[in-house]
DNA sequence: TAACAATCGTTATGATATAACAGACTATTC
DNA sequence: GAATAGTCTGTTATATCATAACGATTGTTA
């Protein structure tokens, strides 16, 4: 278990790391990551923010890449696909995965305040959910798990 | 830790108490538990499902009691604001809540193939989301935690 | 390079949600 | 019971989020 999204740290590694993680993963796994992907995953991975898929498509018609929606919800489609991207089902907003590559089950903090997320993880079918899961003769496939509440920052 | 969702049960007692808890708890609380708010929450208790809002909303157009989607909205804020009724983020959909009055941080499980969806509860601040909540500085406020899969019927 | 699958660009539309404001109702106070 | 403050409703308009469908293009494989 473990977060470093309210946390400093290098930013600039995020994106690099994140962007060649997925490069590999793709190559391996014969999938294409073309421009319009990449470009996504790297906004996201810049912005470091869950931002909702018309604010990524603003972007996009910046630079030439696409000006319709399906454009970013594809990208997006894909990205969320393989997890190098994580939807935030209470904010209906996208972010860059912060353990590309990784099996895992995310659980997200959302700051009601100044809007930052911050990905931690924990162990699928344990805890509470997996208790209740049994409990009920369910069989889990997807979790979401979001809290929302005040950052570190915005408590003081 | 409860669940009665994919259980069998006596359902036109759920309805009855369910508007019977909720018309108490009004009073002592001075709410005004009118119409268009009390015809909505019988509705989710009678489809004993999942709603969205415009769904909703049809059954109100039907019966007169509004056509235009604030009508519906806000009956909906009203009792979501009161905990009478749950939002299931992962479906943009409403559900009655089955533990009115009580407080309380549920859980879902979502069944993708029948739709069905069950309340469970949990602990607040326990588990691994109070773990990591804990780890990280968090202060939670709200929690969604819903679980996607096969309910038992579904499993055969 | 032919055949097939995956991706892209575009148009159109569907689905979900809220802002704003006037008018009606309710509760409270005098 | 009249004034008034607060809440609720009805309506118009619009904002926001998301996908269906289809032809053109690109990439992959045999």
């Amino acid at each position: 278990m473990d977060s470093i999204g309210f946390a400093k740290h290098d930013h600039s590694r995020c994106i690099g790391s994140g962007i060649a993680t997925v490069e590999a993963y793709c190559q391996d796994h014969r999938l294409q990551f073309t421009p319009v992907r990449r470009r996504v995953l790297e906004i996201l991975l810049q912005q470091h923010r869950a931002l909702g898929a018309y604010e990524i498509l603003d972007y996009l018609r910046e630079e030439g890449l696409g000006s319709q929606p399906p454009v970013a919800y594809r990208a997006l489609d894909f990205l969320v696909k393989h997890g190098f991207v994580h939807r935030i089902e209470r904010l209906n907003a996208f972010i860059a995965c912060m353990h590309p590559g990784e099996t895992h089950t995310p659980v997200f903090m959302i700051c009601r305040k100044c809007a930052s997320v911050a990905e931690a993880q924990r162990e699928p079918m344990q805890g509470q959910l997996g208790e209740v899961a049994r409990a009920a003769g369910f069989l889990i496939e997807r979790t979401v798990v979001e809290a929302e509440g005040l950052c570190p920052k915005c408590q003081a």
